[in-house]
DNA sequence: AGCACGCCGACT
DNA sequence: GTCGGCGTGCTC
């Protein structure tokens, strides 16, 4: 009944960032011409008693909505699209694969000042970047940029010779090029010219056929996974590739996991790239990370770094995407719509045609188990650069072994010889506070969170019981809040109590630690970073984000004081993070002239995931884990969506997901198999009951075919409405 | 997700 | 008599 044609007037399909999985009728504005309009403007609707910002999909001849129900849009917003028909395209399919509505998928692709409604107006006054010599430079110095863009490409062109006047018209160009040691002049030749070539930049052989590989798949699509060690040269060949991408005027999108990484290697592309280059991440104004959007969608910068949500940046010149740490979990967002950034890059690159390069020292099952199928290939940097030996392993067995909070004493040992040879220590414990809870000696109370299925943790400098699952914190108690008699315990181990410890031990040493308490406030992370480069630090003491990236000189001693916990995870992936996780950790240490040494305390020394890792190597890891993987049908040799729940009262998601399987069983889903419905790990947080369903299949176009016949008929469940739900397609984190 | 409407308890 | 609690329903 209601497919209405409307004869002489056109629709715009438009979809607006609400949850809802479909896009909406809307009449056109007045006074516009409909048939100039085109998909990827942004348009202005009323929609429900408030407006929104949607994006123009379509513009058909009918609706299947009633004419009477149709309102006119407000406005259209740009006159040209913002979005490619590719990049649209591309949304659409995430859209489907994620199972997520579209009008939220599209609107990730937008900075949030676009988002908003505001105008797609590309300034160019708030650009600033740092000159070679490490200098605050202003605009007008950063606009000779594309002169020296076009004078290496002049060089590419014509070889060496510049004439006298190409000379003159180039010169500052030429300086800075000089400077950069991007060129090398060598003589004068007749005439008043200059003889000038391209500097050939140190490659080992290794290098050079990484970089060779990657250029001779430009301009078409291929992933490769490039395997480098820490300190093997990873981003030198991403240079180098980089330079070739732009001399054939192409642009580069650089993906990495963190913002502290961000302004690492910016600073390193500012001091070696004569072109404009972006930055984005969460760090930035709405402003700053809409115009470097901007520059990059109208083709004024040639490259751009950024976090996950960089991914879908406009490319007008796509030439290479480039996947720093692909083994990374920060890829995969976790709330919302929740995509791979790594798969996504791999379909995005797919339909522009260019070639996608991953980088890891230790790569993820799935990219092993993609190489060993021949659908990536596989670059290999086995070497460190420079003649830095690999650090040596070493496992120590703390079974009935004398412990100071954590620290055994032959590990002690080693960090006193460490620090009398003037060198510097690493301790990873990945726990913050001060203990994961307090303990009542008299009675046995705990320090339970009330809201979560979860122990209060001890913050000792600040005074606080803190729950680090919903934030809610109380004051210390300094009597037992149960029986008011029982001596108070502090039991097991944070960073904060592990500090202490080390002060006591080493008083005469300077300990830093690195966790989030320590530096959540703003640039306090850099100038730690830049305190222990200058070397007045002795024992450098953190969690997780000492594993990423950063890289410690100085360090020949890195301990990892617990790694049992990861040797017994229940989520499957627990044994993948350990192990990438002791890598990293390692990859930390050692110079050319002092190998590194790492000591891993473990009650469990002859646990199988250890012995092949440090005797065989992270390769042969990955290989006994994927056959595990493989055996066990979990993935990537089957598929799995995760559809979580949670609620006030624990019978609502319960009855939610019972008539979620009812319907499954309706849809008769084949070869699905269905886990659960359980109670999630944690089955209460922030006051909520949480449950979860498994739904797991060999073949991943049967679990989709399953998604997409169920998706509608969950968002149809009464049930569905008392309960807040999500979908997560290849999840990462079981919990 | 918002934002309405709508029908039952404690306040000026 | 109203203010406001959150259950249910809709958004072209």
């Amino acid at each position: 009944m209601p497919n209405c044609d409307i004869p002489g007037n056109l629709i715009l399909k438009v979809a607006v960032p609400v949850p809802l999985d479909r896009l909406f009728d809307y009449l056109p504005p007045l006074g516009v011409n409909v048939t100039e309009l085109q998909a990827g403007v942004r348009v202005l609707v009323p929609f429900g008693k408030r407006q929104q910002v949607g994006i123009l999909l379509a513009v058909a001849d009918n609706s299947s909505v009633r004419m009477d129900k149709l309102k006119p849009a407000i406005a259209v917003l740009d006159t040209q699209p913002l979005l490619a028909d590719t990049d649209i395209q591309l949304l659409r399919w995430a859209s489907r694969y994620y199972h997520h509505p579209i009008g939220e998928v599209l609107a990730a692709a937008f900075p949030v000042a676009l988002r908003q409604g505001r105008p797609a107006l590309l300034q160019r006054q708030p650009c600033f970047g740092l000159s070679p010599q490490g200098r605050l430079v202003a605009p007008e110095q950063l606009r000779r940029a594309p002169k020296q863009q076009a004078l290496l490409a002049l060089l590419q062109a014509t070889g060496s010779a510049m004439t006298a006047a190409a000379l003159s018209a180039y010169k500052p160009a030429l300086k800075a090029l000089l400077d950069k040691g991007l060129v090398t002049a060598h003589e004068s030749v007749p005439g008043g010219g200059l003889a000038v070539t391209k500097s050939v930049l140190p490659a080992n052989p290794d290098q050079q056929a990484a970089i060779d590989a990657v250029i001779a798949n430009l301009g078409r699509f291929a992933v490769s996974l490039l395997e480098g060690v820490t300190g093997s040269g990873k981003t030198e060949v991403y240079m180098q590739i980089i330079a070739e991408v732009l001399a054939q005027g192409k642009q580069v999108l650089v993906l990495l996991p963190e913002i502290s990484l961000t302004p690492q290697l910016e600073q390193r592309f500012l001091k070696r790239f004569a072109v404009n280059l972006v930055s984005t991440h969460s760090k930035l104004t709405d402003n700053q990370r809409l115009q470097a959007w901007l520059s990059m969608q109208q083709g004024h910068a040639a490259i751009m770094l950024g976090t996950r949500s960089a991914l879908f940046t406009p490319l007008p010149r796509p030439g290479l995407i480039i996947l720093d740490e692909e083994h990374d979990s920060s890829f995969k967002q976790q709330e919302g719509f929740r995509f791979s950034a790594r798969d996504v890059a791999i379909a995005r690159a797919k339909g522009l045609g260019i070639p996608v390069l991953l980088g890891s020292a230790t790569p993820s099952l799935e990219s092993m188990a993609n190489v060993a199928q021949h659908r990536y290939q596989l670059l290999h940097l086995p070497n460190r650069a420079g003649n830095a030996t690999a650090p040596s392993f070493q496992l120590l067995d703390i079974r009935n072994k004398r412990m100071q909070a954590g620290l055994s004493e032959p590990l002690l040992a080693e960090i006193h010889e460490t620090l009398a040879k003037k060198q510097q220590a690493l301790i990873f414990l990945n726990r913050r506070g001060y203990a994961p809870v307090q303990i009542c000696h008299g009675c046995g109370w705990v320090s339970r969170c009330r809201r979560c299925d979860a122990n209060l943790v001890i913050h000792a400098a600040d005074r606080l019981l803190r729950c680090h699952h919903c934030g809610s914190e109380q004051p210390l108690p300094k009597q037992c809040p149960a029986c008011k008699t029982g001596e108070l315990q502090a039991l097991g181990l944070g960073t904060e109590r592990i500090e202490r410890t080390l002060a006591s031990l080493f008083p005469d040493k300077v300990v830093i630690r690195l966790d989030r308490d320590t530096t959540q406030r703003k640039g306090s992370l850099e100038q730690y970073l830049e305190q222990i480069h200058d070397g007045g630090v002795d024992i450098i003491l953190g969690t997780q984000m000492l594993a990423k990236g950063h890289h410690f000189p100085g360090v020949t001693l890195v301990a990892i004081l617990d790694i049992d916990s990861g040797l017994f995870s229940i989520d499957y992936h627990g044994s993948e993070r350990l192990a990438q996780l002791i890598v990293q950790v390692a990859g930390r240490a050692g110079r050319a002239d002092q190998p590194g040494k790492v000591v891993l305390q473990t009650r469990h020394p002859q646990h199988p995931l250890l012995e092949t890792l440090l005797s065989k190597g992270y390769r042969a890891f990955a290989q006994s884990a994927l056959q595990e993987r493989r055996q066990a049908g979990l993935p990537p040799f089957g598929h799995q969506a995760l559809l979580r729940v949670q609620a006030g009262k624990a019978e609502e998601p319960q009855q939610f997901l019972q008539a979620v399987c009812q319907k499954i069983s309706e849809l008769n889903p084949g070869k699905v198999q269905v886990l659960g419905p359980v109670t999630a790990p944690m089955a209460r947080r922030a006051g909520l009951f949480r449950y979860q369903l498994l739904l797991q299949s060999p073949q991943r176009k049967e679990l989709h075919h399953l998604l997409d016949n169920l998706l509608p008929a969950i968002y149809a469940l009464k049930e569905a409405k008392k309960v807040r739900w999500s979908l997560d397609v290849d999840p990462v984190d079981l919990y």
